[in-house]
DNA sequence: GCAAGGTC
């Protein structure tokens, strides 16, 4: 029998796809084959209805496996998905170094290759595995350009290990497909295709242009401004088209608002006086009873609106108030009443939800989707990323809202609907990739935890709202004349809150009803005034705000939006303020302001749409791959050339908000050639900056640095700091040069004292090394000899740290070493009245890991955590040290060495 | 260390 191997873009969906399609078959069948018109003769398939599953190799994507028919012979079908992308694009390796590549080489001359997106998931050889001595394939990838590329993506993978074609025969299809629903599933197996060249092709060129654009720019930008700034706290200076328009939207807002002058107006208000009496009607009823309230409240004033709403100047307003003033009564010149509608909502995709998540319930888009994607999985809700906002014809509306006609918080509302029928959803837009986002089972809070309940309360409102009716009320309008100046009130009053109900905060605003009237009724006027009032400035843009423009300007996709908005605040351009209002960073103001002084359009939302243009061009087949590349790449070369050449003029902006790195930071320890204090830039990256020399050394992150008694490294004369990652953690010396210029072979970058292989200076891994460490594979339990008199041992690698010999007032590392483990013997001095050791012995020299007296003395840990180890009995105490402690033949010694002077030479071979 | 796009 022949196998047909079909691949889908997910998991989930090779499940569902495969679900329908072996159930379904014998009325798919008779479906499928009934239609007529079909484009080209398609292979026919059919199955008996049972399917069996099983994990691939790689844990994550899953093989269904069922028999049925397919170009009519029976046929074995093998159902798989990928996980996205197989395949990623990159710079060859040595185009990666940053130091060592010129940027502007990334426009052309850098080869790219595409390398696993995931090394982990191990897709290539699971594609492999699965498709080895296969037929067919049958391409079940989301039906967008990306799906497209992922086609040629599992191709490149499979096509090598399939059986080979007899005779010319077809064996690579494509099935296209826009819901996953029966009848299109079963549609799109009648009617296979192939998979589109010319898109994948778009997509090729998408990803080589962003990638050698978004390099190339953020490797020039950040290497010119980082080192150069004392308080510019970012070591990454990104560039791409989707964050930086991003990052523009943010600036834009921060400029209106800037450059915003308040001007005072003035308004009119008028009160008149009015017996109460509301119009009768059957509204009534459903009102609430803050209403009924009111209604017994008798008399009562009107506030009237200004026709002219408002005035600049105070004189004009000066002289209508004066004119009003005069009069005694308001005439009724004409009334109105309107019945409006507040629609339904459409049905909810992903960027709804995100704007909703961040404006209502706080939460930011990268955490709401996160959220999501739990929720998803669990099986509380359908699919969340999806453009579609529209139900497909023959969803099962009622199953989903049956399962929520006892859930304790909408249970009444979701009767009601399904006993009275519910209302036809709105038609929204299908983008023909998911359904809705909708609910999959009833939920509590309890279950769920507050953090999902939230959004999963939500979505469910959502949903029960997008079947509901329109909300209805009653807009009336009264116009009144005053002297010779015009006003107005108007009144709403829900009629029926249809939806509303189940998503109160979209409810109509109750406001005060109006009285009854006819033209030329007549109300005392009790007050008119002049109110001053001033425009105000917009407020910074709110995430969702920010999430409707990208959306309109297509930067970034449902999937990628939030990724975006997270880039831009990790970046440290924006930061997220009360309400979830993006407030730029003079980082990010000042990169807008360049890029808008140099060349506007790096940071136009326009460029990303005219770049996709040219890429639809590709896609639809009317322009040549090749062409549109090279074309667009010149542009962008062009355009980094000419960014390289005008840098100096965002510099100016950089220096208004930076300082220089020579006018920043205290200084802390002298510089081993010219001999004056550098200075300590604690800034990220922090740093030593050698004003003199003009000379940069960076310094190991997240922790302090101080100086270290003036000590010097015997090598380059450099002041020695002290790094230390807290109370509770590690310290050790380190050299600013030898850890910024590696002075041995064996050392590598960012390495301090602990792990010098100096044979002599007596504060390197040579002199004050112990043993090889309790945990890791290549670490060396060093002395910090700064820890007295609570004294720490602790590797140079891992984070294990040994506390031991408390109070002891000297400690040092003895050139003996243990003849059971070869560890350095420690040498121990204590005070006579705080020695723990026995008799009135207060010194001790032995090995911390064999020594019984010692033993008792060394408590293990790990650097600011307590360690698993320590948690067992008295009796493993005996072993750790002589199991452990030993280091193993062939490792390199932490000993002191027996022969100083030949293992110096060795060193400087 | 960099982009944006899939998905987990």
């Amino acid at each position: 029998m022949k196998t047909v191997l079909m691949v889908a873009e997910k998991p989930s969906l090779a499940q569902s796809i495969a679900k329908i399609l072996s159930r379904g078959s014998i009325r798919a069948w008779g479906l499928c084959s009934s239609h007529s018109s079909l484009e080209q003769p398609s292979p026919r398939f059919s199955s008996p209805g049972s399917m069996s599953s099983h994990k691939g190799l790689n844990g994550t994507c899953s093989v269904h496996e069922y028999t049925g028919t397919f170009a009519g012979q029976p046929v074995h079908f093998k159902m798989t998905s990928v996980c996205g992308h197989v395949m990623t694009l990159d710079f060859l390796g040595k185009y990666n170094k940053w130091d060592k590549v010129d940027p502007a080489e990334l426009f052309s001359q850098a080869p790219t290759e595409k390398k696993e997106a995931n090394p982990k998931l191990n897709m290539v050889k699971f594609l492999q595995v699965e498709g080895r001595g296969c037929d067919y394939i049958v391409l079940w990838l989301d039906c967008d350009k990306e799906g497209e590329n992922i086609c040629f993506e599992v191709l490149d993978a499979v096509l090598p290990v399939m059986n080979q074609a007899h005779g010319g025969e077809k064996t690579v299809f494509r099935a296209r497909f826009s819901s996953i629903t029966d009848t299109d599933i079963c549609n799109a197996m009648a009617r296979l295709g192939e998979p589109d060249h010319n898109e994948a092709l778009s997509v090729d060129a998408r990803q080589e242009l962003d990638l050698r654009i978004g390099c190339a720019f953020t490797r020039f930008q950040t290497k010119y401004f980082q080192g150069k700034y004392g308080n510019l706290d970012s070591s990454l200076i990104s560039f791409g088209p989707c964050q930086t328009p991003t990052l523009g939207f943010c600036v834009e807002r921060h400029d209106k608002i800037q450059s915003f002058k308040p001007e005072t107006y003035w308004v009119l208000q008028a009160k008149v006086h009015c017996p109460f009496s509301v119009h009768a009607g059957s509204f009534q009823v459903l009102l609430s009873s803050f209403f009924l309230q009111v209604n017994t409240d008798k008399d009562r004033s009107l506030l009237l609106d200004w026709d002219r709403v408002r005035v600049f100047d105070r004189e004009i307003a000066q002289m209508f108030l004066n004119m009003t003033k005069l009069e005694k009564e308001a005439q009724v010149e004409a009334t109105s009443r309107k019945e409006k509608a507040k629609q339904r909502p459409l049905a909810l995709n992903t960027v709804e939800m995100l704007r909703v998540a961040s404006s209502s319930l706080g939460m930011g888009p990268q955490h709401a989707m996160q959220t999501a994607e739990r929720l998803y999985t669990q099986g509380y809700i359908s699919y969340p990323r999806t453009e579609t906002t529209h139900y497909p014809e023959n969803f099962d509306l009622k199953g989903p809202l049956r399962q929520q006609a006892n859930h304790p918080a909408w249970a009444d509302t979701v009767k009601r609907l399904l006993a009275e029928g519910i209302n036809r959803p709105r038609k929204g837009h299908d983008a023909g990739d998911h359904p809705p986002i909708t609910p999959m089972r009833s939920a509590t809070e309890a279950e769920l935890g507050s953090e999902a309940w939230r959004l999963y309360e939500y979505i469910t409102r959502h949903f029960i709202a997008t079947v509901s009716y329109d909300c209805k009320y009653l807009q009336s309008s009264i116009s009144f004349r005053i002297g010779p100046e015009h006003f107005t009130c108007t009144g709403k009053t829900v009629i029926s809150p249809g939806f509303t109900e189940i998503m109160p905060w979209q409810s109509v605003p109750l406001e005060e009803n109006l009285p009854t009237c006819q033209k030329g009724d007549t109300f005392p006027v009790s007050e008119v005034k002049m109110l001053e009032k001033q425009t105000s400035p917009p407020d910074y843009l709110t995430e969702a705000e920010l999430i409707t423009l990208m959306e309109k300007h297509g930067i970034g996709t449902d999937a990628s939006i939030p990724v975006h908005i997270n880039n831009i605040c990790q970046r440290n351009y924006v930061v997220v303020e009360s309400g979830r209002r993006l407030k730029p960073t003079n980082l990010g103001i000042v990169l807008v302001h360049g890029y808008y002084k140099i060349d506007a359009e790096l940071v136009l939302p326009t460029i990303r749409s005219a770049v996709e243009k040219q890429l639809n061009l590709i896609a639809q087949g009317k322009a040549d791959y090749r062409q549109v590349l090279g074309h667009t790449l010149d542009i962008f070369k062009r355009k980094f050339h000419y960014f390289v050449d005008s840098i100096a003029g965002m510099d100016e902006l950089m220096e208004v908000s930076f300082s220089p790195l020579a006018a920043t930071g205290k200084p802390l320890s002298r510089c081993g050639k010219c001999h004056r204090f550098m200075k300590y830039i604690q800034a990220k990256p922090s740093r030593l900056h050698c004003s003199h020399c003009d000379e940069t050394y960076t310094l190991p992150q997240n922790g302090t640095i101080k100086l270290y008694k003036e000590l010097r490294c015997p090598l380059d004369d450099f002041e020695l700091v002290l790094w230390s990652s807290g109370s509770r953690g590690k310290s050790y010396p380190l050299c600013p040069y030898c850890s910024n210029h590696p002075p041995f072979r064996d050392m590598k970058k960012g390495m301090g004292c602990n792990e010098c292989t100096h044979p002599t200076c007596q504060h390197s891994l040579s002199m004050l090394g112990i043993g090889q460490c309790v945990e890791c594979e290549n670490g060396v339990l060093v002395l910090d000899p700064t820890s007295g008199p609570k004294w720490k041992v602790a590797c140079n690698k891992c984070n294990v740290v040994a506390h031991c010999f408390e109070n002891a007032h000297r400690v040092r590392v003895s050139a003996d070493t243990c003849s059971a483990c070869e560890a350095a013997l420690l040498d121990v001095d204590f005070n006579k009245a705080k020695s723990p050791l026995p008799g009135d012995e207060t010194q001790h020299t032995g090995c911390v890991f064999c020594d019984p007296i010692f033993q008792e003395l060394v408590e293990l840990k790990h650097a600011a955590s307590c360690h698993p180890m320590h948690r067992g009995g008295p009796g493993r105490r005996q072993g750790r040290g002589r199991a452990r402690g030993r280091r193993p033949a062939g490792k390199p010694s932490a000993r002191r060495p027996k022969d100083k002077m030949s293992a110096l030479a060795a060193y400087f071979v």
